[in-house]
DNA sequence: ATTTAGCACTCTTGATGCGAGAGTGCTAAA
DNA sequence: TTTAGCACTCTCGCATCAAGAGTGCTAAAT
């Protein structure tokens, strides 16, 4: 694998991922400096080719990159393409206006990444559970229900409304609340369900069925759409490899199962991750490449970031956006 | 218009309904029991095609319905059909459990409609600032920043996070909180633009920069995304007039603008209406229908409910889910 | 007067064939 | 080792053709 045969592949890819048409010797000739004839990029082509990195779609077309080519190409040659300066701003100015909703910061994230990307892009946000409880109250609204508004570790608040199981006065409430919280802070989510369930809490444990319910809610709400928000996904229609419906169907179907959101969270590694085509192991997606990222909230409960499209991604830009965004995110939900 | 030519019509439109081919005499003659020869329903049909209630896609293809075919048999032939047990129920479920979240119940509305319908469902929460104010009150989170709580008349509440302005301790918080209800009860959420402003109002108007804000929270919200939700737009790409992906990209952008929006807020009649083809005027949408309802929250604040699908769309089962659904809709939000 | 059978006519659809164009692989010369 | 030249292959678009479906019209039947 010579720096001539790297020029080729990346001169390829390039003009792939630009039009979407296989890419033949003349027109790598012509279109980029090699320096050499269309004769020795054909030889070339054809060592690449042997080499695993091409493929023909059939005997006379130009070539396309194949998985391992594009493997090479993002692991080997390409360089992340720095953001211009509209859309570092863009991203630090994302997250300056409402504050502390979990859900609002997923929403906002998947949608900026999607616009900037012209991906679809999918944000999962890190489990609750794991998260710590730092402080409870209830906004007594009438009629039996209440607003429960619930503070975390990682700086977070929680709120939904529910209904009461029995009558409680405000001023009842605002104790139980507060037993609660004083009870409680620096509780993990998780940890909690046991607690509650504990005969030898007292007071606490006279109220179990409110407790309870309110335990449903939050973690309730873990398997629930606030835990994940997806954008943009109209946006791979705009691609032509999916002029095909059916082919839309699986993709999008894809995003919007659990699949991916498990495909997500089974990361662990940090940093920006990409998967191409077939190396996801799923049919649905087996011509669409994964952008992946993490974020951190408060000290290591982390969520995920991807972006899905065409296996001709962008992949150096997609990289960029991704990373700056998701180092945003980390800063922003720190603080 | 005899009885006759009524029962080939709605053979016919069945037939096109469940099939989407173009239908011939033939198959008329052999599936629905007409009583007559293929030859004399060929008659019926020259005859309905010179009235315009059907069209030819060519000269020897079956025949589909028009616009006006599909008006007819929506105003004059066609019955409801009546939902079974278990989609009854699904309605009545659908709102039981968590409740007073405006956008809460437009997201559930449009997802069990759109899963009902097997249609793309488009809902939009009645403008908030025509509700009135009955109750504020903020919940400090520490660092400036403090959850604000509104309910309105409708009984719904609506609640945010946001940066204070200056720094106040949660006594004073709540000692503004109590006496902007005071002030404040029972006027309209656009009316307090107004007031807020109005220097007369001694102690309210000296912290004019929070109200502001507030009010900025509150009536921002309108023009947000909270207003609107749009569920199973990927549904549409079930139905075979929909193999074309820039006809998808055109109807799903339809939905996704603010066109859409404004084309069902304009219904001021209620009930639910019906909007066949090009009757909408909006060539996006050139070749959908539109089956749409209003609800009511409180006495006549209303939003609105739309079902986007094909022009066969099967109007009967659509019109009786939207209306049992604004029906439920409508009752709860009542009570 | 209506309904129906029969039939010629029209138009789509799918298969087949053909030429143009693009791109390759190979050979031989530079 | 590179390059020019050329034969070869395969797709794509276009035209042609037969089959099939459905119609409209005419004439017979009810």
């Amino acid at each position: 694998m010579d720096l001539r045969k790297q020029r080729v592949l990346e001169a390829l890819i390039d003009d792939y991922i630009a039009t979407a048409e296989p890419v033949g010797s003349r027109t790598l000739a012509r279109k980029y400096a090699l320096g050499v004839s269309s004769a020795t990029i054909r030889n070339e082509m054809a060592d690449l080719e042997d080499l695993g990195f091409l493929e023909q779609p059939h005997t006379s077309a130009g070539r396309i990159p194949s998985d391992k080519g594009y493997r090479y190409y993002v692991d080997q040659i390409m360089k992340p393409a720095p953001l211009v300066q509209a859309e570092r701003e863009r991203i630090r100015h994302a997250y300056q206006v409402r504050v502390r909703e979990l859900h609002w910061f997923i929403h906002q994230t998947a949608r900026l990444v999607s616009e900037l990307t012209q991906y679809p892009s999918l944000v999962v946000a890190p489990p609750v559970e794991q998260s710590a409880l730092t402080d409870l109250s209830f906004i007594p609204l009438g009629d039996s229900t209440v607003l429960m508004v619930l503070k975390t570790s990682g700086g977070m608040v929680e709120n939904q409304t529910f209904l009461l199981p029995e009558e409680f006065d405000a001023q009842k409430l605002a104790s139980l609340a507060q037993d609660f919280t004083r009870e409680f802070r620096g509780v993990a989510i998780q940890e909690l369900k046991h607690r509650i369930l504990d005969p030898l809490q007292g007071d606490i444990n006279r109220y179990q069925e409110l407790w309870q319910l309110a335990l449903k809610w939050v973690t309730g709400q873990d398997s629930e759409e606030d835990k994940v928000s997806l954008a943009g996904p109209l946006n791979i229609l705009n691609y032509p490899e999916f002029r095909d419906v059916d082919k839309v169907r699986r993709v999008l179907g894809f995003l919007e199962k659990e699949t991916a959101l498990q495909l997500v969270s089974r990361t662990e590694s940090e940093g920006v991750q990409v998967v191409i085509g077939a190396e996801s192991l799923l049919d649905d997606i087996q011509d669409c490449s994964l952008v992946t990222a993490t974020y951190r909230v408060g000290a290591d409960v982390v969520g995920h970031l991807m972006v899905l499209g065409p296996r001709r991604m962008q992949y150096g830009r997609v990289m960029s956006i991704v990373q700056a965004v998701s180092d945003e995110l980390t800063r922003v939900l720190h603080g």
